[in-house]
DNA sequence: CTAAGGACCTGTCGGC
DNA sequence: TGCCGACAGGTCCTTA
């Protein structure tokens, strides 16, 4: 479900709800997700208030007096702020408490998602070797290309690694490489400097209108207010495989590597 | 070091 | 209506 506009817009919505406030605890009801909810949580947390709420890549950092919470949706999380006696569903593993008679509640079905806690979030192996934000200042051509160097992998793999830049998943990395011209194929290390120029001016526009539309519901994305994201009305290629091409009127395609889709025009992206 | 593939898990959809 | 396979927005880990 998320990648890094859907996961903004999570943080936003529920930043406001919990900011400031002090948390009661945690329910697990289900601690295995991608790794193992850590059994002492509830300690971890309980008594501590929320100072900010922040986002890093597709985590999402709930900052407490000492410590922070991190959490990541996986494939199909989401993350709603509910009334305290709001029957748990199926699927909603965890609940934080939160005073007042709130909880901010966990749902995951494919439980790809996961929870850890952390005293120094920098330092946290998931995330202590992770690449620049695409919307900030470390994120630009000379980095992109630099990075580039050498490398014989597709340059739509290559965006989509945590390593070169976060964030990037497979429907912002399909817009952004029509918007830029680049086949989803070209190797990484084989793209001009001129092209990544257009390349990182892509992706950040991709992320940035889509964090304003609230994301992208395809299937079942909902924002923590239960909204769906309106970006899939903006989508020149993602799941338009057959369709002609909005710039050139093409026939999209749709092609696999690895168990993934790309979807691309075969003729704005020839290179 | 790089690149490619498998693994994790459940729900939904299309075809028969 | 029911069953079965294919597929889904992520990303870590193993293998070569």
């Amino acid at each position: 479900m998320p990648e890094l506009p859907e996961v903004e817009t999570t943080r936003r919505g529920i930043e406001p709800h919990i900011t400031g406030r002090r948390l009661e605890g945690a329910v697990v009801r289900e601690a295995r997700l991608r790794w193992p909810v850590p059994d002492n949580l509830h300690r971890l947390i309980a008594g501590q208030r929320v100072v900010s709420v922040e986002r890093r890549a597709k985590y999402i950092l709930v900052h407490l007096e000492q410590g922070s919470i991190i959490i990541h949706l996986g494939m199909s999380g989401s993350l709603r702020v509910v009334t305290v006696g709001d029957g748990a569903g199926k699927h909603d593993h965890v609940d934080i408490m939160v005073a007042g008679g709130k909880a901010l509640r966990l749902r995951d079905p494919r439980r790809f998602g996961s929870i850890h806690f952390s005293a120094d979030w920098r330092a946290h192996p998931l995330i202590r070797d992770l690449g620049p934000e695409p919307l900030g200042d470390a994120f630009d051509a000379a980095y992109l290309h630099a990075a580039a160097r050498g490398r014989r992998l597709a340059v739509k793999e290559f965006i989509m690694n945590a390593h070169t830049v976060v964030g990037v998943g497979n429907i912002y990395a399909a817009e952004a490489l029509f918007r830029a011209g680049i086949h989803p194929f070209r190797a990484a290390g084989r793209i001009s400097r001129t092209r990544y120029v257009r390349l990182v001016a892509a992706i950040r526009a991709v992320l940035a209108e889509a964090i304003e539309q609230g994301g992208t519901t395809l299937r079942d994305f909902v924002s923590s207010e239960g909204k769906p994201g309106y970006f899939g009305q903006s989508l020149f290629v993602y799941g338009r495989q057959g369709e002609p091409c909005e710039s050139c009127s093409a026939t999209v395609r749709m092609a696999r590597r690895g168990q993934r889709a790309t979807y691309y025009c075969p003729r704005c992206q020839k290179n």
